[in-house]
RNA sequence: AGCGUGCAUGACUU
């Protein structure tokens, strides 16, 4: 059921009828209120079918919640637009962790609102939940997209310090950050210390290139990066 | 036992 639900969202056309059709199902066996994981699977299949309002009808049907089931409606809440429950919900939650701070950080950025993301991520730092590689990814994106380049730095900094700090989408965004910023030397050291790289990182520096005016590195990397077995897409 | 693939919430570029 649960590998059935969550992918609905996927699906090109009658997302909302096929998941409530095993949501029937699955309420025949008691599973949506008695079961944390189908709940869970539930809550995020209608959240991301653009129905919250049937996320939060099962959410509030469930007999045991864990975390998951929090962010998963917390998320929901914030991919549909509905910052102030998304918001009451976190601070009814028990107990928030890396990902209910991250579900908001990362609900603002994509809705454009990046000085909303960073303000909520000095909270996450005030209240002593250690961010992880993805509230970090969601805070890098909200300084490339403001050209905040000082706060951009600080964040590599801090990253640096991090356990996740060679992580590859990390270092992604680190380029990503830095040529939006308008630093693309910069971002070509991050690239060139890469040690694994993917077709996202070089996407990232070909793009880098090209937006700070600079074609030829541009197209030397495309070919570059076919001459190392990328494939381009 | 090993290898591989998956395993309900946040997930990098265009």
């Amino acid at each position: 059921f649960i590998t059935l639900l969550s992918g609905c969202a996927d699906l090109p056309i009658g997302r909302v009828i096929f998941g409530a059709s095993i949501h029937g199902y699955v309420r025949k066996l008691g599973l949506d209120a008695n079961d944390v994981m189908v709940g869970t699977a539930l809550v995020d299949m209608y959240a991301k079918c653009g129905r919250v309002d049937l996320a939060r009808m099962v959410f509030d049907g469930m007999v045991m919640r864990n975390s998951m089931s929090w962010n998963a409606m917390i998320d929901g809440y914030m991919r549909n637009g509905k910052v102030k429950d998304a918001i009451e919900l976190f601070d009814q939650m028990p107990e928030r962790d890396a990902i209910s701070w991250t579900a908001l950080i990362g609900g603002f950025v994509r809705k454009d609102n990046f000085e909303q993301a960073l303000l909520w991520f000095r909270e996450m730092r005030l209240s002593g939940v250690e961010p992880d590689y993805v509230t970090m990814i969601a805070v890098l994106s909200a300084c490339a997209n403001l050209g905040a380049l000082t706060l951009g730095m600080w964040t590599h900094r801090f990253i640096m310090k991090q356990d996740f700090r060679d992580n590859v989408k990390i270092s992604n965004s680190l380029i990503d950050m830095y040529s939006r910023c308008g630093c693309i030397e910069i971002a070509r050291q991050v690239f060139k210390k890469m040690q694994w790289r993917t077709v996202v990182s070089w996407n990232s520096i070909i793009v880098g290139f090209a937006i700070n005016g600079h074609a030829e590195e541009a197209l030397k990397f495309f070919s570059l990066m076919q001459k190392e077995g990328f494939k381009p897409d």
